[in-house]
DNA sequence: CATGAATGAGGTTTCATTCAT
DNA sequence: CATGAATGAAACCTCATTCAT
């Protein structure tokens, strides 16, 4: 029985460490193609399994995406709960989440974010996306919104803003775009871009001193 | 003669028409499905034509999609044009391109804009359509580059921040995801989100007065 | 009434110049291209006139084609009938059969006519084809193999020797291919390709003396 | 371990059968229809497999085409090497290499390289075709030509004859047509014909004893 | 379980032919 | 008559998904 038990459990952290491996080649390719030049062909190939096996796993093309969206939007989640928890400013914890976010050549998981978020690939998946932003977006949406209220009160933000647009800016004021166009081809540091997005978008919130 | 230049001035008339009426159709369909999920098909169906007609207009898929984003960036290139001319200041001028991108019904115009200018989508159509955009779209980013540099020397905007960040966030603010979300979802009038925009960004370029 | 004739007559000399002409210039096509390689668009617009028009004179691609086959089987005909009427051997006769074939730049219509004779293009062609075959072909071929009976009477050809092979290998000894390879890749003479020819044929064929 | 060899092995040769049936439907498609009218979904109708599967097999329709091609090319160029390895006249062995390419109910081999090497078809694959002739094609007629060599030592062939051009003519002799028309038509007995041919033929080259 | 061959719906594109002007 | 825009059948090819081994 043990025996089973224990046969079981590796059994199922060997599946979980490929599933792991999967999400992370899918995303490899995801944000060198998009979703639509991507092929599960490609996914499985650069896996090193056969296309049948990321069917075990993924029963979709789209499910296959929709895990990946979501363990990413659960780590970004994660960090955002890591923010909310400092003992700073809420403009800090907002920083903060922005360097964590667009960090690291620009990270992956901020562009994936941005896709996500802003994105017009994923059209089709909207609806099944739905569901998860109901659950994970939703959540981190919440903690920005109670964040912005948080600097409200604090004095720190102007308290005639709703929160709910301050969000959205926060969230679509550094595109890949700008990334692509002023870092990568103009040769603008990164930090200087993010020094920069932060002073105009807090300055722009700021409270009328 | 005269018939005959008025006939083919009729059969041109007509053929632009047509082409007006296609190019109007691929773009709605464009904004509900995205690049890879609107088919030729579906156009042709939409429009009312057959599969063979839409080829004798635009001899690829390619060619159409490129046909339409030109003449969007046309006509906002006229619009920022416009605004150029207009004898205010260079917030107004901006707040007047704000207005025109983002008004009625957060036109058209202005998703396709956001998806062109922001969008991840269109990967297979770079190169092409980078000579649309290393040809409109410089200009009107030149355009608005010259609009932050006025405002700069006019003393209404900061003069430490680079106009071409300035340019970038200018055109990333107001995201379609923005608009869906607060708009259509939770019913925010366009004016008072577009208000609130203008405010947050305004004030965060402002000159330290 | 007379003005009317004349019209008409004017009218349907004018119908078949330019019936001519399109003849004419689909035969270049065709030699260009290939039967499935030209287009009916192709061939109206090297004419200079619309596709309609086309379709006026040919109600269908094959129709064209097969006109044009014709009007070269005749023309052949014409020629194999001026050496039958040749005062000479049958043997020159046939060499001067050979010369008119394959003379002037391999002329197009040796080449059209040995597309159309061993051709494996217009298999879909060959019905209706037949009918043309049957008729004007058939009349060639007829005479060739009178030819060659008229030399056997002679003694100047292999009496045991079926005309009908005779004739066969008359039309296939000298290939487009072999042209391509030896004179235009190979640089040798036309006319010495052709004496070699001839040399090879006529001699197989002779009469053991 | 041998399991899986052997397994693979298995699914190799099944690969292979398959491979093997899908070019010998496709040929038997090519020489009714020629290259043209030869649909892909055709010859998967005939083999009985899925449109997909044959594009597993053969990426494109023309690496299809070649692939048979170069099989029937190969088989040629082999049976040629048989020949120059027998122990006989060159006459014998050109003899040979005529038998084995006409007998048998006029090989499709015989018509698929007769269309091959006098053919007008294929006019586009004549890029990735050169590769194939300039590789298969040119080895076999360099055999000949060694072959006419060989004779023209021994005494059997006319020496001023350029071998270049004997071979051409070899190949150039007995067209499908003049199968069709003597065979099919008249019903004149293959060996019949083809004893004719070599008697023109043969006596046409001979040596001027 | 893992595999990868097989499937077939669906997409783009071409072109002979028709027909309203 | 002449025109050429419109048609739509049919071809090639891709790829998510299934399933026998």
């Amino acid at each position: 029985m043990d025996e089973t038990i224990v046969h079981r459990s590796l059994k199922e952290r060997q599946r979980q460490e490929r599933e792991a491996l999967i999400l992370q080649t899918a995303e490899e390719v995801l944000l060198e193609k998009g979703y639509y030049e991507t092929s599960m062909d490609e996914i499985a190939a650069r896996v090193g399994i056969a296309k049948g096996t990321l069917y075990l796993h993924f029963a979709r093309k789209e499910d296959l995406i929709c895990a990946l969206i979501e363990r990413e939007l659960k780590a970004t989640l994660h960090m955002v709960e890591q923010a909310r928890e400092m003992p700073t400013s809420a403009r800090a914890k907002l920083e903060f989440i922005l360097d964590s976010l667009y960090r690291g050549l620009f990270a992956k998981r901020a562009r994936l974010f941005y896709v996500l978020y802003n994105g017009v690939d994923f059209r089709v998946l909207r609806e099944k996306f739905h569901g998860i932003k109901g659950d994970t977006m939703y959540t981190i949406a919440h903690h920005l919104v109670e964040l912005f209220e948080e600097g409200k009160a604090a004095g720190e933000f102007d308290a005639s803003l709703p929160s709910e647009v301050m969000t959205s800016i926060f969230f679509s004021i550094m595109s890949p775009q700008a990334y692509k166009h002023l870092v990568l081809e103009k040769q603008m540091p990164l930090e200087a871009l993010l020094q920069c997005m932060k002073r105009i978008y807090f300055k722009g919130i700021a409270a009328n001193s």
